[in-house]
DNA sequence: ATGAAAGCGCTAACAC
DNA sequence: GTGTTAGCGCTTTCAT
């Protein structure tokens, strides 16, 4: 290549990476004869002589969840900017295994993005230490993170209900032990205080349908006028088991999703649902680990605000009596 | 490292790629300092000398659709036994984007695994002759491929409808031009002549819930006594469009899906599915791939069986009458 | 503004 | 069985 313009392949080089420093007339000769014999840098021999290699690792606990999906999707495209290439692991929900695939990671990528991280914080502590790391949907002290906050997005829900005069609602809560319940209901309960309504917590059931069918029994007897779900399984399961004792939604009862997988949107009644915005969570990690890559510390966790899409199945409470 | 152990570089490379050229003693050795200062063969470099990656690049149109996560999934462990990493791409069901991004990958990694690719024959043949290429759910001419045949699946439960004294059948088919409806409704009639059973084809409609719920009303005037939907989304809208009809679930009408989304298991009654083994699927694609990276012929294609999951929701044809 | 040369960390061919 | 050496294809000083 060099050869063929005429030139050092160091001015080859850079032509690339340093533009400026080459003469106009012979830079757009290099990159001409460059386009013509289908000229690309290696990465590799990049990388060996930079010691950067342009990946980035990624690491999701499971990609069954549809949570992961659009964020893997988000985080993709933003590296793709940046002409980074990820490198996906999935830990399989095991925090062993996360910590293996991390450990590994750490030596063969620039930077790493661990969402919903299972490992000991020590751990991620001392990868930090190591190698930029930017964590999703988990805080550890002040490292790099991208948050969800979706307690303040149920909050949300509850004023939308309350907003429309609802005075009693209830919140159907997931798997036993799992670590999102409790600050939503802690933000709900905020909510209902100032709002003067009662929140009642259903559960905890096993976030699938069917468990969603049986608990609609409770819900139906709690004398609530609307109902916030833990996620999509539970509604849609709340939905049907609903309809099955004659109660009406949104008529009768009002529902609400935490999460948005995509089949709310076209059942009978459409759900109001919480929108969470994957792939602004995916940009803002990558914008934050090339912030790291540079050299610049990590600032503050950014807060990803999930989004209230209203719909059919949430409507002003009936007048009492 | 090679100073720290006494020997030459060149020893301790051996050490790690050809351990049987090193004399077990000083292997041992190696192995062990190398242990205790944490030393790891750095790929990069490894790469540029060798010419290899280890990274596989994995294109697929989307993560939305749960179909490609299990296939995701299963390709990443599947590569990681044979320590390669994916690199993952995600064309987001844009041919345009999928050939620009196979074209770029392909200069940076050892091997290609595209899953149902929308990228033109011509290319994809192309691509194949410069870097081994592996098709997951496309088949073009004798490229190397991985195939999953629903249509035998569907086959499959019809035999199993058909099988159990139903005699009609309705199937649903997916939204306008889906290249999957044609060879699955063409396998069902097949079926259904050998088994003295009729086919009503339905739709084509739109994979959502909601369009399943309206079909449900042409599916209950039909006068079959079982279904097969095209997947889980028109099948969840079925169960629930034909509650409402007062058509009882398999009692009155049995009902099956072409494919396994998980809710299906979990609703009521649990929905007979065909569970697509995409483990296997991504098994084998790395094993393909692994096989044209060693110089082998690519050979015929993998057929992927799809599994039949009998479940509540078909149940014995009721007598006529 | 450009060229020459060193070196990134490894592998492989060739000596010994 | 092990050491020596020559690259792999770039980037980056240091000259010019």
């Amino acid at each position: 290549m060099a050869r063929v313009a005429g030139v050092a392949k160091s001015t080859v080089s850079r032509a690339f990476i340093h533009p400026t420093l080459v003469a106009a007339p012979t830079r757009e000769r290099i990159r001409r004869i460059a386009d013509e014999m289908g000229f690309r840098p290696s990465r590799v021999a990049r990388a060996l002589s930079t010691g950067r290699t342009g990946l980035v690792g990624l690491v999701v606990p499971t990609l069954s969840n549809p949570f992961f999906g659009p964020l893997v999707a988000a985080t993709q495209q933003a590296a793709e900017e940046e002409d980074r290439q990820i490198v996906l692991m999935i830990s399989e929900l095991s925090a062993e295994r996360e910590t293996r695939i991390v450990e590994r990671l750490s030596r063969e990528v620039d930077g790493l993005i661990v969402a919903t991280s299972l490992c000991e914080e020590a751990f991620l502590r001392k990868v930090a230490k190591e190698i930029p790391l930017v964590l999703v949907d988990r805080k550890v002290g002040r490292l790099a993170s991208v948050l969800i906050d979706t307690p303040s997005g149920v909050a949300a829900i509850a004023d939308h209900l309350i907003g429309m005069g609802h005075r009693r609602l209830c919140y159907v809560s997931g798997p036993p032990g799992s670590w999102a319940d409790a600050p939503r209901i802690a933000a709900l309960r905020a909510r209902a205080e100032e709002g003067g309504a009662d929140i009642v917590v259903a559960g905890p059931i096993p976030p699938t349908v069917d468990a969603g069918i049986e608990v609609a029994e409770t819900v139906a007897a709690a004398g609530v006028t609307a109902v916030i779900g833990y996620n999509s399984a539970t509604v849609l399961g709340l939905l049907h088991g609903l309809g099955t004792r004659g109660v009406r939604v949104p008529e009768d009862v009002s529902v609400a999703s935490a999460d948005d997988f995509i089949l709310l949107q076209s059942t009978k009644p459409a759900v109001t649902v919480l929108h969470l915005p994957l792939e602004e969570a995916g940009q803002a990690a990558v914008r934050m680990l090339e912030r790291l890559l540079r050299g610049e510390r990590p600032g503050r966790p950014v807060v990803i605000g999930p989004r209230l899409v209203i719909r059919e199945s949430t409507l002003r409470a009936r007048p009492p009596g």
